[in-house]
DNA sequence: CGTGTGACACGTA
DNA sequence: TTACGTGCCACAC
């Protein structure tokens, strides 16, 4: 079974949740919505950190919204991913191989505080 | 303990 | 546009 939830892989299953139909955040825009990096020093947990918990807890959630900064979706999902973005509207830069989303529209502005 | 790996991101070529 | 190199850091061995 999946492992027990740590304090930081709740918060960032909890900011995918609150991700609406149709966008998308970048696992670097998830690490810095949760603090990862304030003023020009390290407070908290990276990218490959919040890839690491989306590979082993996405499946509880709407894991086609968390792709990567260009604007392609986790590795060997594409296929999976392009139909949730079909038919959720999600702003499309590509619909074929290599599949992306349109990062200027679809990115979800996460402001914290 | 040291090493290698990975659902990352960014700068450079 | 794609392709590398580098920084990053938790984890599994």
């Amino acid at each position: 079974m999946t492992p027990p939830l740590d304090d930081f892989s709740s918060r960032v299953l909890d900011v995918v949740d609150s991700i609406p139909a149709g966008r998308v955040m970048s696992y670097g825009d998830i690490a810095e919505y949760l603090g990862w990096v304030r003023g020009d020093k390290q407070v908290g947990l990276g990218p490959r950190q919040v890839g690491r918990v989306m590979s082993v807890y996405g499946g509880a959630v709407a894991w086609w919204r968390v792709i990567h900064s260009d604007g392609t979706p986790a590795p060997g999902h594409d296929s999976r991913a392009l139909q949730h973005y079909l038919a959720e509207g999600t702003p499309l830069r590509s619909a074929r191989p290599p599949v992306r989303v349109d990062m200027r529209r679809a990115r979800w502005p996460a402001t914290l505080r």
